[in-house]
DNA sequence: TTTGTTGTAACTTTTTAAATTACAACAGTA
DNA sequence: TACTGTTGTAATTTAAAAAGTTACAACAAA
């Protein structure tokens, strides 16, 4: 299994506010409307990225906006924001204690797979809302 | 979402081999008590990874070997033989095509992420099964 | 021919994401 | 104040995928 589309949904609401941002009322009906979602998945959405300091929401009134620059929001904080689990790996439960290989797979192969993940994560923080934002139209 | 456990059990199970080659023999049921899941689980991975040439199994009389020394039996060969779906990101599907942004994120998104990826995947490709057999025990 | 094993198909259970419904809380406006 | 359009959130349903399980034919050696 991989990541859910969490990301690249939270991503397009992003570019629709940055894109968008002055020109239109940004409700969760308009993003909803681009990404082709639900509503209320769109509303949970901006829920997490409120949580995460990255856009701003009028209740009552509607409408969000970006919290930040976007050069100052990467996929990182994105992803962070937006998925539950971020772990890349999934280990099986119950290896067998009683073998070696049983009770090593855990720390031997964990140590590894950390790695990848954080040579993931780095690779997220390299890029910006900006950068793609930069690519809209083109 | 994330990837399922098929990559650690069948690090797992070719960890088994490596460290137990020539001193046990190598059914499915004994591997399937070290790493503590449904011997048809580990048959039908060791069937995928027979497919990609890292593992010998002996039908009727029963046992399996690895094809490749260890040094040669990377992560990634292990993730691409037992993984259906290799893309770590999952587009959502359908982005309204009348606004620019929602035309947009699958190319621009898109390339980004596979960046993320390909960083992944050589990350994946510089550890060995070797690497992993030294850990054991120690 | 008997025994122990692999290869596979089919089905069930469990988990998770996403869609959907429903409604209270809120903020402006007539 | 009442009305309107919106957000926040809980609860429920639908859909998809992984893993567990059962069952059995095909196979290889003794």
């Amino acid at each position: 299994m991989r990541y859910s589309s969490r990301l690249t949904v939270a991503a397009h609401i992003l570019m629709c506010i940055g894109y968008f941002q002055g020109k239109e009322k940004l409700t969760s009906d308009f993003l909803a409307g681009s990404v082709n979602v639900n509503p209320v998945v769109v509303r949970n959405t901006l829920g997490k990225l409120k949580k995460a300091g990255i856009v701003r929401v009028e209740a009552g009134i509607g409408g969000a906006s970006l919290a930040r620059d976007p050069s100052d929001i990467t996929l990182l904080d994105i992803f962070s924001a937006v998925e539950t689990d971020t772990d890349l790996f999934h280990f099986h439960e119950n290896p067998n204690p009683q073998c070696p290989v049983g009770r090593s797979v855990h720390p031997v192969l964990g140590e590894q797979l950390a790695s990848v993940q954080s040579a993931m994560e780095s690779h997220l923080a390299s890029i910006s809302l900006n950068d793609l934002l930069r690519g809209i139209g083109k």
